[in-house]
DNA sequence: AAGTTGTTTTGAATCACTCAAAACAACTGC
DNA sequence: GCAGTTGTTTTGAGTGATTCAAAACAACTT
């Protein structure tokens, strides 16, 4: 079965990640796994359903061992809560709507390092590079269209 | 004088903008003005003693508005309260410390639009780039090598 | 100098999130 | 399989940053 091979995998992740495997973190990496860019309350909305009796700092303590440990990625574009997203490993960036706060994932196509180089750093010592871009959704093209 | 001049101006742009020219708003435009990136508790703090009986409620007032009319620019870095600085109009980038949170500008060096035009932006409209590179600021590498 | 409208002040409220202690459940070794 | 240990979850309260709202006030207009 899909399902069953995809909880294993999580279970094997989580334990890769010296995590203990638990009902709550298989149903919030399940949640977030392929659903974009989700905040802790919708976390929570996804997660009541399979689970009873969860809450929302129940929530926030998953996502903080699941990002710290780096199954996920937490990002926090301004004026939106923190987001969480499952894919992992690759620095690729965000475009987020100034209009609804849609958030979609962007590869960086230009040469990848480019954007890691800035001339003069200011003495700081860089190790990454974020990139947010702000735009207007294709929905709210639309409705302003219309 | 060179104060005086100074705040001719900050009145004249005030007016420019369509905003009354208040002494909160010089204060606090004077304040944030070529003092790096400042918090509202921090612009409460050089405010006062200047100005008496302000609170920071007033001064997130003031910040909102001279924001909006785009005479201070906002930024929100993950993990830091808004920060406000008077360097608009350029689309400058910036670096944070990710030991200190000690923020520096950057030029974007390296062609300017080339970030400015991802391949994929998933339908959405761009219109902004935003840039931020997270490291070790000069003081905090001093420390940990020390 | 008076009126109008935008600002500031005061005080309370909200949102997103963290802290802490007790109840509990996974994994370890026997 | 079962007890022990240690990491997790739960419950409840608390904090920091920011916003909301209504009344007092001051800048600009005529």
């Amino acid at each position: 079965m899909t399902t069953e091979t995809h909880r294993d995998d999580a279970a094997a992740r989580l334990r890769a990640a010296g995590l203990k495997v638990t009902a709550p973190r298989l149903a919030v990496l399940d949640a977030v796994s392929g659903h974009g860019h989700l905040d802790a309350d919708a976390v929570l909305a996804r997660v009541t359903g399979t689970l009873h009796g969860t809450s929302l700092q129940s929530v926030y303590n998953v996502l903080g061992a699941l990002t710290d440990a780096g199954l996920l990625r937490r990002i926090e574009p301004a004026e939106s809560p923190a987001l969480y997203e499952s894919r992992t490993g690759d620095n690729h960036h965000h475009v987020v709507c100034t209009r609804c706060h849609a958030v979609a994932d962007v590869d960086c196509v230009v040469g990848e390092p480019p954007c890691l180089a800035p001339s003069d750093a200011a003495g700081f010592a860089i190790h990454t590079a974020e990139v947010t871009f702000w735009g207007l959704c294709a929905d709210c093209q639309r409705e302003l269209a219309g």
